[in-house]
DNA sequence: TACATCAGATATTAG
DNA sequence: ATCTGATGTA
């Protein structure tokens, strides 16, 4: 296709942002205003203008859109649109990181440590130092290692900022951390980006390189980018600037992980001489569903402001539905599902969207009631899956043998006779002469190990090296069989009358598949590449959209997808908003533009659910709907008034509180009916209790806000 | 060393 | 309700 023939195809801001070829360009899309469209046109459109796709470089939120994305540009201009490089913030870093790695101290087959692997060092460390984790809890500490990596600060600048003696002992765990990492020559996800960064300062002469190699560059959901990334374009865009950067700050939901809504907002003052498009026209959903989210997001201050505008019909009004407690309600979208479904919309082109990842339990036991075929998107990620984890590791020590983690990870699994103390001595050995475990191993008969144990290393050793022989040059998947034929894993770890069993065995088979899909794609594949592009893979990349099949998943990770029928479900004050986002206004903010996103999916139904009761740590505690939904006008609504119940906490019940003990636990539950208290737990408000139901159910529920009467037995 | 059992803490979102 | 780590037992 030619230049005038993908213009053709757009509307006329769109056209305009193709135009515009060289200098600072800000696309202002909003939800559904065809952005993605946009810039798959406007990089056909550079090519078409006679630009080297080689020197086109493209990021991308996730993998899978990346993918998408390169399949469209190139069904739009050929095969030439396979020199671009595309992908995210943290694949062409790692990817850069591979060519340099030796230049900061690393080698190119260096490992990628995910969030439980980077927590799992923490804690070792933490113990490691006799440092109490009750004040020093290595989650915590790692999102604080994770935001000063961001930052660019060392655990010495760090130190020397210090004013409390718990930061000067973070400082340590930080050093340590890094100094482990290395050793293990092992990278985080925050790494990846912050240490590209680095080697761009450090080496002008690389820099460079990527300058005149990525002339063009664009950037997707600049409105989620963080003050690193922010950096890194920066530096890669230095001589060119030629930058085209493009989001909606109304969509802006990850400062969790540090993303800055200020890129966004002040591009055009940081860049000078920017161009801002705005694309204002929503080509995705209908007239009430665009009303409703704009009148949820325009309560928000720290916006630049617009509005979106569609040529849609109206279409059909919000359904609000209210329910008792968090079963109900996902029964009750099961049987709109179902309504939907039989009017024609298939379940593949419904989603159902919660707020927190605990949410889809009740749903996938309603989706089983009702016998609806579903997947859940994210949740337990398969790559995390313990399974899947354990044969990774076995591909990590053959890539990269200096990496410990992954060698502790199974050197015992399947159990073979190496114990806590064997490895603790293997461990402190190696530490202590700065070399790798299996570097050691080969010394092992001068170490205090008992005998039993030195037999069990050195067979493990020699399986290893077996292993390492058999599969060179054998393909991934070839590799994966070998570790499990040796290992004799499925047989020693699995029961298959076990269906917890039979579900991982399928996981080991889907990794076996995926394995393969990558040796058939990567003709000069390897370990070392394969894994690099494995560990930044996620749940949203795997996802298939398919036809008979509703899909359910967070908000977060349905950010940038559309769906004919949406269900926003748990639309309660404490839950969405999160409890935790109500202390200030930012962070209510954030919600906001969170349920916006939720709201802006839905191309022609949307549905919103709220439940009278939260279920927590077991308890039922009582809610109010959302003040989010408050903030749509009532006559978008198909049904009011939308509350049932009142608008307030269900009354507290002051003398019917039941007291058990052991001689008359019987009572009658308001919800329940008969039911026997277990046992109870707590006191005062916190008062709990185990009831045992009729239907053979077991479960605790808060007593201070359940009615009971005492029986007779 | 391996496995069973129990107490205690504990869930926001995710590359 | 579920997961983790500590303790006990074969």
């Amino acid at each position: 296709m030619d230049k005038i023939g993908i213009l053709a195809q757009l509307n006329e801001k769109q056209k305009e942002a193709c135009q515009v070829i060289e200098g600072p360009l800000l696309i202002l899309a909003g939800a559904g205003s065809g952005k993605t469209r946009t810039i798959t046109y406007r990089i056909a459109y550079l090519i078409a203008s006679g630009i080297n796709p080689i020197n086109i470089l493209a990021v991308t939120f996730t993998n899978k859109s990346a993918e998408e994305m390169k399949q469209r540009v190139q069904s739009l201009i050929g095969e030439r649109s396979n020199f671009m490089t595309m992908g995210t913030f943290h694949s062409i870093c790692s990817r850069i990181l591979r060519k340099h790695a030796e230049l900061l101290g690393f080698t190119s087959n260096y490992a990628i440590y995910d969030q439980k692997d980077s927590i799992n060092l923490i804690k070792k460390i933490i113990s490691n130092l006799d440092l109490p984790k009750e004040t020093f809890k290595p989650k915590h500490i790692k999102n604080i290692i994770g935001k000063l990596k961001r930052e660019l600060i060392s655990p010495e600048q760090y130190e020397k900022s210090a004013y409390s003696p718990n930061m000067l002992k973070i400082a340590i765990i930080y050093r340590e951390y890094i100094k482990y990492l290395k050793l293990n020559n092992s990278m985080d996800f925050d790494d990846l980006i912050s240490k590209t960064v680095l080697l761009l300062e450090k080496y002008p002469e690389i820099k460079l390189y990527y300058n005149n190699k990525f002339k063009f560059i664009l950037v997707d959901e600049y409105q989620d980018t963080n003050k690193i990334q922010f950096e890194l374009i920066n530096l890669l865009s230095d001589v060119h600037n030629n930058i085209c950067v493009v989001g909606d700050d109304d969509q802006s939901i990850y400062s969790f992980r540090g993303a800055n809504i200020e890129n966004i907002l002040s591009f055009d003052q940081v860049y000078k001489n920017t161009k801002t498009i705005r694309l204002e026209q929503n080509y995705r959903s209908t007239k009430n569903i665009l009303k409703a989210a704009s009148s949820v997001i325009v309560n928000n201050v720290e916006r630049k402001g617009k509005t979106l505008f569609s040529d849609w019909k109206n279409g059909e009004k919000l359904n609000l539905i209210e329910s008792y407690s968090s079963m109900e309600e996902a029964s009750t979208v099961m049987e709109e599902v179902k309504k939907l479904s039989k009017r024609g919309v298939p379940l593949g082109n419904l989603a159902i969207l919660y707020r927190t990842n605990a949410q889809s339990r009740s749903l996938e036991m309603a989706a089983q009631k009702f016998q609806i075929p579903y997947i859940i998107v994210g949740n337990v990620k398969f790559f995390e899956r313990v399974e899947i984890k354990n044969i990774i590791a076995y591909l990590n020590i053959l890539a990269n043998p200096k990496d410990n983690m992954s060698l502790l990870r199974i050197i015992n699994v399947p159990v073979r006779g190496i114990g806590k103390k064997a490895t603790q001595t293997l461990e402190f050995e190696a530490h202590h002469k700065g070399k790798s475990i299996l570097d050691i191993i080969p010394d092992i008969a001068s170490l205090d190990i008992p005998l039993r144990s030195i037999k069990a290393v050195n067979n493990f050793y020699s399986m290893y090296i077996r292993i390492k022989n058999n599969s060179k040059n054998k393909g991934v998947r070839k590799t994966i069989e070998i570790i499990l034929e040796e290992t004799d894993y499925i047989d020693k770890m699995y029961n298959k009358t076990d269906p917890e069993d039979v579900s991982r065995i399928e996981n080991i088979e889907e990794l076996l598949n995926s394995a393969n899909e990558y040796d058939i794609i990567n003709e000069n594949g390897n370990i070392e590449t394969y894994l690099q592009q494995v560990s930044l893979f996620t749940d949203i990349d795997r996802w298939k959209e398919v036809s008979d099949r509703i899909n359910m998943m967070t908000v977060h990770s349905a950010k940038g997808l559309e769906f004919t029928g949406i269900f926003v479900v748990g639309a309660m004050d404490g839950l969405f908003p999160h409890i935790i986002n109500l202390e200030s206004n930012d962070k209510i903010e954030e919600e906001r533009r969170l349920f916006y996103v939720a709201l802006t999916r839905a191309k022609e139904y949307l549905t919103i659910t709220y439940s009278r009761t939260r279920d927590f740590h077991g308890s039922i505690n009582p809610s109010i709907p959302s003040r989010f939904i408050k903030e749509i006008p009532e006559t978008l609504f198909k049904n009011k008034p939308y509350f049932k119940y009142s608008n307030s906490l269900p009354e507290e019940p002051k003398d019917n509180i039941f007291e058990t003990n052991s001689d008359n636990n019987l009572a009658i539950h308001p919800v329940f009916g008969k039911i026997r208290v277990i046992k109870t737990l707590g006191n005062g408000d916190q008062k709990r209790a185990y009831i045992h139901l009729t239907t053979g159910e077991k479960k605790w529920i808060l007593l201070k806000y359940a009615k009971l009467t005492r029986m007779e037995k």
